[in-house]
DNA sequence: CGCGCTGTTGAAACTTGTCAAAGTTTGTGG
DNA sequence: CCACAAACTTTGACAAGTTTCAACAGCGCG
């Protein structure tokens, strides 16, 4: 928590937050707006806020009126079932949004808690519903992005409903790298923000298990792992890795990609 | 497939169509919609289909126009992997929306199969959003009906991420009670429609596991079961077995409701 | 009436989780 | 800037839970 510097450094920042000249347009809730809808959607967006690593952006139960898009960092989002157990439900970078869970009960139903120190956009939703009213795109992408949303969620359904454990991390890091490219990273190599734990309990394993699967992908090749430092040496195994390692239930079609 | 008597049957039935007399409209879309607002959506609402047991309402990579509601009957939602591995992503009773995994690429990225004889609501989506631009009621709810789906999402992944195997049982038979209940059934007694496979699929288990849990709940007195028949006989009890059957991790505060 | 589909049950195999110990890294405070 | 403690990671051995394989029972449909 920045205590006193924090607000000299919002009100420079402030500057910035006009989303009509944010490097993240594109990636972004305003994607595919004219320059008028632009200026109109700066107005929304005002407030940026600065989550210092291992701070919630938001609890459970907290009650709701913003969504937020990640404008640097890194976040996780998590539930807890009644045993204290969490799950993580979702990692989330650069240009995506979170909070959507809010909407529904106008009370936030997951944790959002930054893994590295990290900035979001305040969307006051109430302002973005008006807005939405009157800017078609605008509409139309806001329900895109929640669809999306509902996607990936069935994609993490069929990893935990499907996979094995080596399978989900292959799935994992495959996704990672393909989100790392669309942001201009490099596909093959990037840091991780989460921890063992973390991971596992997005994937549906303990972190030994997690940990044993890095180690024998290193062994055999695929990725080279420096604690959080990922190497990705062949995209292409670790695809096969997905489609192949099943013992023998090889039925139907195929259709759906991954995550 | 009904030849020849199915276009009859329609149009008996578009009488009823309306949503303004349908005893849903609690649980549908249309909800918390004034006298006025409802007429303008019984005239987006306008036709409805049947769709037989077994036979799909939309395909993966089927173009998207429409939404569905439930209007009858019974479907599940599922996703293939490129092995061919089915996972099932949901199953939905009467009230409850179709399809809003398209809007994001206007493209279905999952299968809608119907489990029983079954009646939707066409929603053509593209009319939803010209109206939901106009009446905020309805804007509102859609939003929170796509947030709700969400939550839900995360609920599954909570279950397949943390829970074993009767836990998950419990869970998912918990959940349809309760479902069932909200529309006016008995709480404790139904009729699966779906096959211990699909059961199995949704929870990321195997049908033997399914059924020796089942065995299992009924040696343990909590319910009876005869096929697809269930009665529930101790629901405390099984909520029990959710939150005491894991071995030995019970750290923090608790928080979120199950599935 | 029998065939196929669905469900049940048992035994063995396999995967992942659990427990434990030791090694590594990171952050903090001296 | 170093040292130490805390947090995180790796690895092994063993246990537990779930899947696999197999055999059989029940129900429904032609």
């Amino acid at each position: 928590m920045p205590p006193i510097s924090a607000s000299d450094r919002v009100h420079l920042e402030l500057i910035k937050t006009a989303c009509s000249n944010c490097n993240l347009r594109e990636l972004c809730l305003p994607l595919g707006l004219k320059k008028e809808e632009l200026a109109k959607f700066d107005d929304l967006v005002s407030t940026r806020k600065r989550i210092m690593r291992g701070d919630h952006l938001y609890h459970t139960d907290q009650s709701f009126d913003s969504i937020y898009a990640v404008r640097s960092g890194f976040f996780k989002t998590c539930v807890l079932d009644e045993a204290g157990r969490e799950q993580v439900t979702g990692l989330h970078m650069t240009g995506e949004l979170l909070g959507l869970d809010g909407i529904s009960t106008e009370t936030h139903s997951c944790n959002a808690v930054a893994l590295v120190d990290s900035e979001v956009c305040t969307i006051p939703f109430s302002h973005l519903e008006d807005l939405s009213r009157e800017i078609h795109t605008l509409q139309k992408h806001f329900h895109k992005v929640m669809s999306r949303e509902i996607i990936r969620d069935h994609g993490v359904m069929l990893l935990l409903g499907t996979m094995r454990a080596e399978e989900r991390l292959a799935a994992f890091l495959l996704n990672l790298s393909q989100r790392f490219t669309a942001r201009g990273y490099s596909p093959a190599e990037f840091n991780l923000r989460m921890t063992r734990v973390e991971i596992g309990s997005y994937l549906g394993l303990k972190l030994e298990t997690v940990s044993r699967a890095f180690s024998h992908f290193q062994e055999s090749g695929l990725i080279e792992v420096q604690h959080k430092h990922i190497r990705i040496l062949d995209i292409p195994g670790l695809k096969k890795l997905m489609v192949h390692q099943q013992p023998h239930n090889v039925r139907k079609s195929c259709r759906r990609g991954f995550l």
